[in-house]
This record gives structure tokens, sequence and C-alpha cells, in this order.
DNA sequence: TATGTAAATGTGTGCGAATACATTTAATTG
DNA sequence: CAATTAAATGTATTCGCACACATTTACATA
């Protein structure tokens, strides 16, 4: 009933030491003899001392540079929301002393993204968040930030080796595999359905054959394999002629195609190239609330989308590092976003206005 | 690019007065000059002065009892998740000095609404949450808050009458269209429907009532009328013998129900039902995540919960509170919280591990 | 002009923790 | 065993703000 706050002083008092010697066992200091680190740890425990955080951030007084490695959403609007998530976060998180200073690479471009990352290791920043984008190239700079012991936080992209400390993304496998669920519910009769993976270097985007593995696997487990039939295709829009040649010609060889399922978030593509030509009876799951998707998903061309939170993503980055420098709490290190399923009736309350918070219970 | 972190004491010195002066006009104290408090003002706005606000929760040093109304999870388990939430909210905040009072009443005895209503109003909270149920008895004390400028802040259940600083919940009336669009979209042939009210008064539950319109007007907006045949029943499972009597009745009566829409979060009543009588064709939609409706979601019984977040509100209303009372901070008057589509797929994303931290962007 | 008084303004301390610095204690050496 | 030094522990100040209290100013009144 009567927890009253316990302080450093009062775990000094019990322990009949200074508040400077419970101080130095806390942050592991050394300079403490083992018998009294003991019974303070012991104290601590027992009183079950918890540090008042803002006393801590106000006391240390210090500026933590955070360093955001990112795909420039000029070149793909995707990326203009986890930049504003990050963004979102700084704001939010820079009374606790954390500053963000942004590294934009082209996503299309390695040089620039070795370029920039050069640099940001240049200037030794206090944590690192980043979307790995270009494996084999960021393996060196993983290989680097560990030696120099700058804790680095992955999102959207999840690479393995070199455990960073966070990934923050979506389960890509358990995605394709609601998307699976989504075109079975809502076509019951078999059906041929099309997986399209759009502008994306298919051999070197792991995320998106999970995608399709979980996809194609809830048709296996659920044992629909000879009802539904899987065609897939990838496509580019860098030669549009050619995107629409070949998206015409799966579309006319596969009459009795129902759904397409589209990995990236381009699904906007499919949905506007269906309405140039009157298809209506084929139903669009994809990915991510672009305004281009949001516009085929009011219209009813598109069925839903699976939200990737992607402004969430930063936001979260930014946080966890902020957990970590500052509050050293300990950070989970995969923290999978939700599978949203989003659809013309609930998009408003996805969409992101300015003043929404990102809770986390 | 230089912007260094302005103070309370950078104002006072360019204003050339002390920093008592300036607090004095931050906080409205008054026993300032006109002529002072206009220059001051002025020069915060200037120097764009942003309270730093751990010290100002720090140095203020108080404690700001909140009071929750809530109901007795153990008559309706539906309450133990903003419960939940609320204790969750309670122990992240302790540190800026909330501490969080619960009134637990009886969700089926008015009187002990009343008894703890009159006991909280009595010990003078400095905020207030509840979910006001009892719509025509909660109105007296709406009106001795607002005298009290006690602020309060609503959730699960709105009432527009007597402004709060804040109702936090679902958009009622859009989560039953979206409930039409996920029976439609699985079910495109034209079929029966069943609305089923389940444990609620319905004259009373004013929610319930606009779950029932939004579905219903999904259908006729959407020029469905002629293909879905609606009907609507209510149930009350204080009495098992009807409850299963009146069920059977129509469903039996009704042999092309396809789908069952309950507007409570007894959905698993239903299913139980169904699969006791090995009814496997009639899909079910309902709503929030109780152990029981999950393991009817599991089993492929349920199709789809509407997840309202119970957790999520609970810890959110006491968050706002925190923003008002400690950080002063404007709180949004309604904060609808998303329609999340929850299916088997992508249950374990919103299933709530006790880690989990409410974000907000 | 002296005095009283309210309004206006200034000052000092504490909140809980971090940290630089000061001091005490113990161990080691010649 | 005193001198030296390293290890252990203690103390004072700072962070930005709130708030209680102290002080100064302005103005009215006798």
């Amino acid at each position: 009933m009567k927890n009253k706050i316990v302080r450093i002083k009062d775990i000094a008092e019990k322990a009949k030491v200074s508040t400077g010697t419970v101080d130095r066992v806390l942050h592991k200091r050394g300079r403490v003899s083992k018998k009294v680190e003991e019974k303070i740890l012991k104290i601590i425990e027992e009183m079950d001392y918890e540090p008042n955080l803002m006393a801590r951030a106000l006391g240390s007084n210090k500026i933590y540079q955070i360093a955001a490695l990112i795909p420039d959403h000029k070149s793909d609007s995707y990326w203009y929301a986890p930049k504003a998530g990050i963004e979102k976060a700084e704001k939010d998180l820079k009374q606790y002393g954390i500053v963000v200073q942004q590294y934009v690479f082209d996503p299309y471009d390695v040089e620039s993204f070795i370029k920039n990352a050069s640099q940001l290791t240049k200037d030794n920043p206090d944590g690192i968040i980043l979307s790995p984008i270009f494996y084999r190239e960021t393996l060196p700079f993983f290989e680097k930030w560990k030696v120099a012991e700058i804790p680095f936080v992955l999102f959207n992209t999840q690479i393995t080796e070199y455990e960073p400390l966070s990934y923050i993304g979506q389960d890509s496998y358990q995605s394709g595999f609601l998307a699976g669920k989504l075109i079975h519910y809502g076509q019951p009769e078999p059906c041929s359905v099309l997986i399209a993976h759009i502008d994306e270097e298919i051999s070197n985007a792991a995320h998106l054959l999970k995608k399709e593995q979980g996809f194609r696997n809830y048709f296996s487990q659920n044992n629909l394999e000879h009802q539904y039939k899987i065609l897939r295709i990838e496509l580019n829009r860098a030669n549009a002629a050619l995107f629409i040649t070949q998206l015409d010609a799966v579309i006319d060889s596969t009459p009795d195609m129902a759904s397409i399922f589209v990995t990236t978030s381009k699904a906007y593509e499919i949905a506007r190239h269906l309405e140039q030509r009157h298809i209506k009876h084929i139903k669009i799951i994809g990915y991510d609330l672009l305004p281009q998707n949001l516009y085929f998903l009011n219209k009813g061309a598109i069925s839903f989308l699976i939200n990737q939170n992607p402004k969430g993503q930063g936001y979260w980055g930014i946080y966890q590092l902020t957990d970590h420098l500052v509050f050293k709490k300990e950070v989970p290190i995969i923290k999978y976003l939700p599978l949203d399923i989003v659809t013309k009736e609930n998009v408003n309350y996805y969409k992101d206005d300015e003043d929404t918070v990102y809770l986390d219970i």
C-alpha cells in the first residue's frame, strides 16, 4: 500500500554508504568493493528500486546523436512514411536529448548507399537506424559498427547476420499467408490467382519471396491446391510498354483469374491498368497506404491493403534506440508490427494524421 | 542550425527580469504588470520556448490522483482488458506522479455504480476515467465534475452531453459498416444474415444500435437490400434454455442463413452452439479478442473479430489525462481507435503480450 | 514627507540522478 | 613503520523547472 518511491538516497541510507557508491553500482562503473556491491544490489532488489527516468535524463544532460540511413523518398514514395515516423519520434524524444541526423541515399544506386554509410560511420553516432536494402553492401558496415559498439536498428528489411539491436517490421511470410486467406475468403470458388512482384529485383529481395511463400503455403496447408491455380509474374515499371504487354499477356491467357496479389506497394499500377481495360471482376490485394493505393481502394478497385505501417517502423526504430541509449532498457530483438487489414471501410483509422501517437502496451 | 535549447533563464535574461516573473507569466499566476507580461510572451514566442517536461514534472513533484470508475471484470470478462490497460498506464506513468485509484462497480447493478461514483466524487480526484454504461445515472455526476472542474475521460461508450476531456473508443457505426463489408465480401451470393445482440439491454446501449445501423446501411448504400435479407435477434445468457431456443428458432427457420454478426463480445456463444449442432457453413463475425473468441477464431468457427482494443482504451484514457494534467498538453476530444480486422492469420500480432508498448505517432 | 499596503518582481531551495572532484581507507613498498 | 599509491567511498554541483518566500516598487493616505 504505502509504496513510496525509492530513491538512490534511500538505498544509500539503508546500505550505510553514500549515493556515489550506489551510483557506481547502478552503472557498473567499478571501484566498489565486492562486499558492498553485493549488499547494495541486494537492497536494490529488495526495495524494488526503479530509477526516475526524468531525473536521470535531466541530470545526465547528454545529447545522443542518432544516424538514420534511409532511402530517398523522391525515388520511391514508399520511403516517405518511415522518414515521417523518424522525424515524429525525434520531435517527441528531443526532450530526452535525442538528435537525429538523416543520411539519405538513392535506393536505386548502390554507390550512393555506400557513400552515405561511410560518411555516417565517420561521424560516429551513438546509434543507427537503417533499412538495409542492399544486402551485400551493408554487411561490412555492420562489421564496423559492431566493432565500434554502435547499436543499430533495422527496419523494413531483416538481416540476421550481425545481430542488430532490434528489427522492426513485419513478418513477411505471415503477411503472404494472410493475403492468401483474404483471397480465399472472398473467392471460395476454384479460380486462378496471380502473384505480382513489381519493381524489385526479386533475387535480391528476400522478403518478397517470403511473402510469396507464405501466400502459396496458405493454399497448400489448407488443401486448396487443386482448387486454386497460382501464377506469378515479375514486372518492372522502368519499361512501361513491356510492363503492359506482360501484364496483358497473363490476364488474357487466364480467363478464370479472379485475384491478384501484389507483393510490393505498387498495387495501384495493376489497378490502374485494369481500370483502363474496364476489367472489374479481378480483386486486388496489395500493401501499404500510398495515396495512389488509397485512391483505388476507395474506388473499390483494390479490395484490401495490408498496412506495413512504415511510419510506425521509423518511429519505433528511434524509440527503441532511445530506450536503449537513454533509459538503458532492454529492447526486443524483433518487433513485429501487426498485419493490419485495411479496406475502404476502415481506412480512415489507419491513415496518418499528424497527431497520431504511437502507443505500446 | 544552432538551436540551443531555450530555458526559462534565457527568457528571463533576454527580458531583463527574473525567472520567477517568467514563471508567473508561463503559468498565468498573475501578479505581473501588463507591460512586462506582454514583453515576456513576445520573447517566448520569438525564442520558440518549449518547456522541458521532465524538469517540470521533476520540479513540481506533484502527485496526481486519477480515479478509474470501471465495471467489474468478474461480471463480464470484457472489462478485464481496460483494467489491464489502466494498470499498465499507471505503471508507465508513475514516474510522472500519476496514481490511479480504481472504483469497481457491478455492470449489472445501477446502485453499485451510483455508490462508487459517489464515493469517487467525494474523494475529489484530479482526473477521472470511466465507461459510462449507465447513461441516465451518469449525467448528474458529469454535472458535478464539471462544476468541480475535474476533467473526465470516457472510454468504450460515448456520451456527448457535458463534453468530456476526451472520448476514447471506436466509431460504432463505422464498425458495423465494416462488418457488413466483411460479410458481403465473403458471401457475394444472396443470402440471409443475422444480427445478434447478446447480453445487453438494447434500449440502453446506444452503441449496439449504432453498430446495427452501420451494418444495415452498408447493404443499403451498396444497393444490396434485395440480395441480403437481414434478420435480428436479442439474446440473453441469463436464461440459457431460452437463449438456445431462440437461437435455434431463427436458425431453423432461415435455411439460407450464411452469416451472423454478433454486436457484442459474445460471439463465442454462437460459435459454441453452432459447433454443438455441427453447423459449419454459417460464418460468424464478432468483436474483441476474448480467450473464448480466440479459441473459435483459431478453429475457424469465427471468421473475423473486430478488435476494439479495450486494453488500449484504458491505457489511452490514463495517458490522455496525464497529458492534460502533467504536461498541460491539448488533448484530442475524440480519439477513435482503429477498427482492427483480426483473423486467424494475423491474430498473433494483436494478442496482447505484456511487453507491448503503446506508441502514438 | 512619512507610512501603510498592495502589486510587482527577485531569490533560494528542492525534485532525483549524474558526474566531476575530494577525501578516506587499505595495501604495498623501501 | 612512514611513505607512496591504488582502491574505495563521500561530497558538491548541475540539469530545468516549480514554488514558497523575500524583497522591492508604486501609489494612496494621513
